[in-house]
DNA sequence: TTAAAGTTGTTCCAATTGGAACAATAATTA
DNA sequence: TAATTATTGTTCCAATTGGAACAACTTTAA
């Protein structure tokens, strides 16, 4: 007697959730985002607050500690772990501000450069993969949309 | 001499950034869904592993533990955790499978459902507040196209 | 039928995480 | 001015996390 083992269609689940759009919203971040991070960290050393201070800082030329952490909504003691392991792999350089002396101005050195490009383009293509199975009209829509969405959440408070 | 300390518009990241929407998935996600998942933590003393359960058994009235992995794409230990506390807590039972004794068939108890339907409610009310952003036929839309990538998500090899 | 490969659920462990407290400094209020 | 409150960046710590290994069992291949 052989049994027949029924492979479950479990995306079903999105359509009868209560709330459907936020779970799919968390669901795309689980199955597409974070492996995208854990793919840097194991090509590229880097893990996500680390990368993302190449980012801000390849996006504004100078950003204190605190300012990464607003930008990305990341704990700020996370970002000083990752400022400093930034700094000894010198990818960025770190002068104090003299207007303030708690804090210090933040910039991208080129070596952080180069490496913001390549871990740049490697995401470059992780999106547009992803994004293939929008159509070019539906991508725009969804760009739009999701557009207003993170900028009224960046509205929210913490 | 009074200096006037100048607040940055972080919003505009979005627009330059190179991988703009997987980007705002993120940061959405981040902004958005997590939060969420720590006031259920707060409020209804449940992670998220736990609360996925009972979503899931909610959904399915028989699935193992594998099964639930899969459908969050979610590590497998973590649920094992969580069964047991779900268990404990009364929330879920257990019972083998006859047919395959490695497993155990899960299902939700009237209690897992109660506590479903309160963290539920909440998560509703959330959402609503979440996308009162868009109009009715943009959240339709908003709706459509991210059926579309979860879809496609869901078919990736984890 | 036996051996090898795969699956399930679990435990263990090392690494990551973020909250809380802290010192230093700045801004605000009295 | 002095005292209070707020902010920045840091360290500490307890909790969470997920990878790896494992035992028990099933399926597949030889």
């Amino acid at each position: 007697m052989s049994r027949v083992k029924v492979e479950l269609d479990y995306s079903n689940i999105f359509e009868s959730v209560e709330f459907p759009d936020a779970y799919k919203v968390s669901y795309l971040a689980n199955a597409i985002v974070f492996p995208t991070y854990e793919d840097v960290r194991k090509d590229f050393g880097l893990v996500r607050a680390e990368y993302h201070l190449l980012l801000c800082l390849a996006h504004y030329s100078e950003l204190t500690a605190q300012d990464v952490a607003r930008i990305t909504r990341r704990p700020r003691n996370s970002i000083s772990r990752a400022v400093h392991r930034m700094l000894d792999l010198g990818f960025l350089k770190r002068v104090p501000d003299p207007s303030d002396a708690r804090q210090a101005k933040l910039q991208i050195t080129n070596e952080g450069k180069i490496m913001h490009k390549k871990v740049s383009e490697y995401l470059v293509a992780r999106e547009a993969e992803i994004f293939s199975v929008l159509s070019e009209s539906e991508r725009k829509h969804f760009r739009d949309l999701i557009r207003k969405l993170a900028n009224f959440a960046s509205t929210l408070k913490r």
